[in-house]
DNA sequence: TTATCTAGCTAATACGTATTAGCAAAAAGA
DNA sequence: TCTTTTTGCTAATACGTATTAGCTAGATAA
């Protein structure tokens, strides 16, 4: 590999002093930075022709900012398995990034740790970073909002020693519209199947649920995940639930492949809800009545969020974006015999 | 936020020089370091207490290479549409890159222009960079290749000005053997839907098809992609094809469902192979005989022989991949009837 | 006692960039 | 013509770390 060009290069090139190659490129107004037209084309020709682009790291060193944003993300960005989850959010990321005119520094070089302060994180290399994954670590967090860095969390975030600026879905007030929903259809004895504490996409969910339940009835509650869907549907039914909702997608097809299974209808004989959505729109199987978070533009409002700190040095944003009803064919009104039997 | 601690500090607080921290923190053999436990105690004590840790830009501006690759794709990765395409081989970038200690850096500054050398694409920001896409701008490979900015290529490349790096896959034998497989289940009267020429993982298939037809008869060619399925099905049914290759998933698809509707039966009447395999393993519909594209290794394969060559500056290396058979249910033996009424 | 060797550091400098005080020559003003 | 101002740069230095030649004091050998 050819030595990486510097400054000093482009200088000899073009005939001027390192300073003077610096003064070009970061073009300072000309009144201020005395640089003659004619200077200023030879040294941009040179720089032009060579393809130079200034070192991110001694620019950071001394201050700079180099129109890079990190993107750090807790669990790997793209694994077979995790594909689905960050792909919408990335596309929303890069769209705002390009728009705006940075590039995305994705912080891999800490190898499996998973840590923002890891040692090898090169968090400084980016002007700022945006933070994704389904669970934060608090600690880290907290170090982020006392120090200097500019950040913006993808997800809503408890304050952590200080107010956390970030960009989520607006779960609650999504989770209590379809816990209204079901109500007017009738259903007075419900369930929830899912976490209720920890992360707070998880707390904004059971916090909407609860606060929309009314004079409707809880009549089961599974505060777990990944539960066998057959001991799963077992509580339900014995419970008498006409209407479940649960946290995750895939314990709820689980649940109704089971209930299919043994004959019972959804949403005939049990409605089942998804707080959440499917994030690829042409997946195969049941269209659950859920609601739909709006991962593009989450990431795209949080990017653009960041952009606003490095360069502004804007106050803390803390912005929900609302997240829309998705019909689905999985509530449907309390059927007569439901009603008879429970 | 307090000020950032550097060495400097550290040196103060304990009584000794930078370098002498500098020497303790990356803790050279004693021998050759020459500072005695006592100091080195005292200065890790204070590292402590403090909790001081090395800027990590510091520490990469003395090192040279900054451990970040670029990733440059000649069309967008992120939009749904295209999101299947390139997420495997994303996670086989990152997962080397991971493993090998670098960053990643999306290239956003080509926009829609999707040009290597556009003019707000900073390329050498990165140390090396990997280039994916389904069509590369040979005029761009060409400056590359007689350039000195190191570059691996996902997918085989055709010389450009010179031999190209690239990590690709062994389409042609692949093609081979299910050609081979097809003549040895009987089938002597066979058909090509696809390119022929230009991107060169179409050329390689077709050179592979080619060479191993041997006795049996190309009966049907069509060189195009996305012609209306029931105007390809017509072609095929009246040159008499009893197996038909397509090099696009897509265009197998569409064809075996009008195929379908009109009662033929597929092996049975007709058989069909795909050169190449579905992304997505959950994908809905038929499972088609063909071959399984190592998307992921090739990608990590290529980050890899890039790292090669920005850290020893490792001649020029092509290397292609196997390409798994898929078994698929759409390719079975000639049947008696199809024989008898062609 | 003198000469040589060794241990324990440190001063100096590299890395590549941004910034600024200041120099020298040219231009403008008196 | 002499003085002042302006223009066009550049030398010097900061940033925080890693590296190494070299200094000094103490220990050892003759």
């Amino acid at each position: 590999m050819a030595k990486r060009l510097r400054q000093k290069d482009i200088a000899q090139l073009a005939g001027v002093s390192q300073a003077t190659v610096s003064l070009v490129l970061n073009a300072a107004p000309a009144t201020q930075a005395r640089i003659p037209a004619e200077t200023r084309e030879r040294v941009e020709k040179v720089i032009r022709e060579t393809g130079y682009v200034a070192d991110p790291v001694a620019r950071r060193m001394v201050k700079g900012l180099n129109r890079i944003l990190g993107v750090f993300t807790y669990e790997p960005a793209f694994p077979s398995e995790q594909a689905d989850f960050f792909t919408p959010f990335l596309f929303g990321i890069e769209e705002a990034a390009q728009a705006l005119g940075y590039d995305l520094l994705l912080l891999t070089g800490a190898g499996t740790q998973r840590k923002i302060f890891a040692e090898n994180v090169r968090l400084r290399l980016a002007d700022g970073c945006v933070i994704l994954g389904r669970k934060f670590d608090n600690t880290e967090l907290a170090r982020l909002v006392a120090g200097d860095f500019p950040f913006v969390a993808v997800g809503r975030r408890d304050d952590a020693g200080g107010p956390v600026p970030y960009v989520g879905g607006d779960y609650a007030p999504a989770t209590s519209a379809l816990v209204e929903r079901a109500r007017a259809l009738g259903h007075r004895r419900i369930a929830y199947v899912g976490l209720n504490e920890g992360a707070e996409s998880t707390i904004d969910r059971w916090y909407g649920f609860s606060r929309a339940i009314g004079d409707a009835e809880l009549v089961a509650s599974i505060f777990a995940v990944d539960r066998p869907p057959a001991e799963t549907l077992d509580i339900l039914v014995s419970a008498g639930a006409s209407c479940v909702f649960f946290t995750e997608l895939a314990d709820a097809m689980r649940v109704e492949a089971v209930a299919r299974e043994r004959g019972l209808s959804v949403p005939g004989d049990l409605s089942i809800v998804v707080l959440g959505n499917h994030i690829r729109a042409d997946e195969p199987g049941r269209r659950f009545t859920s609601f739909a978070i709006p991962r593009e533009a989450m990431a795209k409002a949080a990017t653009e969020m960041l952009v606003r700190r490095v360069e502004n040095d804007a106050p803390v944003e803390q912005l929900l974006l609302p997240c829309e009803p998705v019909e689905g064919d999985t509530l449907g009104p309390l059927s007569p015999k439901t009603k008879k039997t429970r």
